[in-house]
DNA sequence: AATGAATGAGATTTCATTCAT
DNA sequence: TATGAATGAAATCTCATTCAT
């Protein structure tokens, strides 16, 4: 006769599995974790795991989908803190992104990492993130601040990847590069930047 | 205990193997596909599959060598015919990398795809395909035609991020851009031309 | 990928599976058995088998454990019956492990027979049984009343393995002695018996 | 087109598996080994192995009998040099046995150790060892110098038992005891020894 | 005779999922 | 609602054995 043991923390049950979901998938790998696993970390049984995930997978999916809201609720905080100046907002969503990689590195690594299995299954929730990015290329564009010439959409995918390569490379050894250094770097091969047309009368190199 | 009903058949087992690997893994991803249905694949027993490869991801692994020195010397045939100018160079060398994931999608995609289950597994086979780029950054900035600010490393392994990106999501469906835009994109955004000192007298815009 | 039907079934399911293994590792050799078989037997999935022991020879050492246990009750027991005198001690012992075999014949042949696959693995768990053996043989050596030239530890040992092989030898085929005799000739080569110094005064039983 | 590699010493494959079997079984115990590996270490062929075993439990067999009447040999010649008085044949005997266990452990170790796979297929190759011993004491017994109570068959089996189990638990840690302590206490619990009759009017030897 | 690539039955082990409590 | 013992399909890997060369 087996009685079920009352605890304390029966209603946060779900969030205790997406944060031991996140701390597992983040250490090794969403491969060598099972919802076995995930539930004892939780300290939950397993029944509750399935009450609340209809499978691993939906939990996975939870994780990446809260991921991708708080960057991109990071990225809008930083804008409106930012001046009105493209530049001043470009680095200001950099920055944002890089902090946000810095201050959740498991939730980044899990959600945007190359071990990625059963990637098929949660389908394209990566995919439109870059939408915001060719619109406001497509504005600069418009006013003739950045080459007409470039594909935007193209160009923003192109920014987002090199972004997206460069932070889960960074996390995995944060010595590897200081936040500034990234920022300007990724600053500086934005394609707002590296294909803005120069303003008359300005020289860049003063900048 | 009692086994056997051995031919003599195949000689080229492995490169049965390797080929039915590399069509599976691009297909249904690297989790989803396992050493039986490989072997099946390759008309072979799946015994033959354990005396060629110690295991599935030695089997992956060699794939994405094959393939990382493809490209390599995709790279270096192309560089080998283009003119001396660097931004020539430079185009022939993302050409090159584009057609070659016209040319293998597979292979590119297992490679370097997202859902690389065990990828842990298999080490840093990428890790290094960024030193050239940033040698070549390097030196072009001790000759002063690169800005000096820029950490050539970090815009190296950020360029290789974005081809990678890029051309992942264009073999996806490769309507979704032609190969020229691409091409065009990427040396548009590569660091040797965005983070390029402007060379005295020669105007940006009408080249 | 679906599986499951699962019953609530056997809250014993461990000592089902102890006691399948048992007669299965008796009837067919440690080597011939698998966890599969055991399962089956024991009527439990295979999944039940591996969330009770870790392995097969989990199993196998549980198994020999319980009988080591139930052979130094028994002697105990014995013992505990038997008068002060050490000639009915040592009957009473070794008339107590003849009958531990007797009763139980799987677990005493799986615990000591020769065909011990896996032997390696379980470690030195029949080490320490010669210990109280050799603690009287010092005791009485002390009173001399057994010669001091003996090495009451070798000794010991070695009329351990004397009677672990004697009664393997037997019960392989109960018909090859009595269970008296088989006492009798241990008794009679019984170190405490063979090299005790005759009592001054008293002719050598009833010789 | 894969050439035969002719090897100088094709002759003695069979005296090459023989010495490679016996390593690896006496290392790695009879179950881990398997044929191939037994084929890799003596520098033959696979298809060698098995043109001249029929299977890996023949060539175990191989090995036992050649240690069986390597065994019976050594005591043969022991007994041929020792004088005629009892004593001195049965030291003689105990003594050529453990020599035998220093000079081939690993063939002493294989054909009599615990991790004996696969024993049942291979019969009783042990069984008849004791025959000599029980012929011996039970000529004694006829002349009066064995305790006529004595069952000479069950004796000699037990004390077979005894020699089997010290020389094994010996030669796992030869530092465990001297040679001549083991023959010394082998002796003193023969069966010859601890049932003898006392010779009348004959003090007990040293004492 | 000697070789060793090829074979597949089978052993081991994992894990998503159910359901009686 | 929460639990976790029980489950078995499926994946990984081993190895005795054959036979074309």
């Amino acid at each position: 006769m087996i009685c079920v043991m009352p605890r304390a923390k029966i209603q946060d049950a779900e969030a205790r599995l997406l944060s031991a979901g996140l701390a597992l998938f983040a250490r090794y790998g969403t491969e060598r974790v099972n919802s076995n696993k995930i539930a004892r970390r939780a300290q939950v049984g397993i029944g509750t795991f399935y009450s609340h995930f209809p499978d691993k997978f939906s939990l996975l999916r939870a994780i990446e989908s809260r991921t991708l809201s708080g960057l991109r609720e990071a990225r809008l905080a930083a804008l409106r803190d930012a001046g009105p100046r493209p530049l001043d907002q470009l680095r200001a969503s950099v920055a944002a992104a890089v902090r946000f990689s810095e201050e959740h590195p498991e939730a980044y690594r899990v959600t945007f990492g190359r071990e990625r299995a059963g990637a098929a299954r949660h389908g394209p929730l990566v995919s439109e993130s870059s939408r915001p990015t060719a619109d406001a290329l497509r504005r600069l564009q418009t006013q003739g601040l950045v080459q007409l010439g470039l594909d935007v959409d193209l160009a923003a995918r192109a920014y987002l990847s090199m972004e997206v390569g460069m932070l889960l490379w960074w996390r995995e050894d944060p010595s590897r590069a200081q936040a500034d250094q990234l920022v300007e770097t990724l600053v500086e091969l934005h394609p707002l930047q590296s294909a803005r047309v120069p303003e008359p009368g300005s020289r860049e190199a003063g900048d």
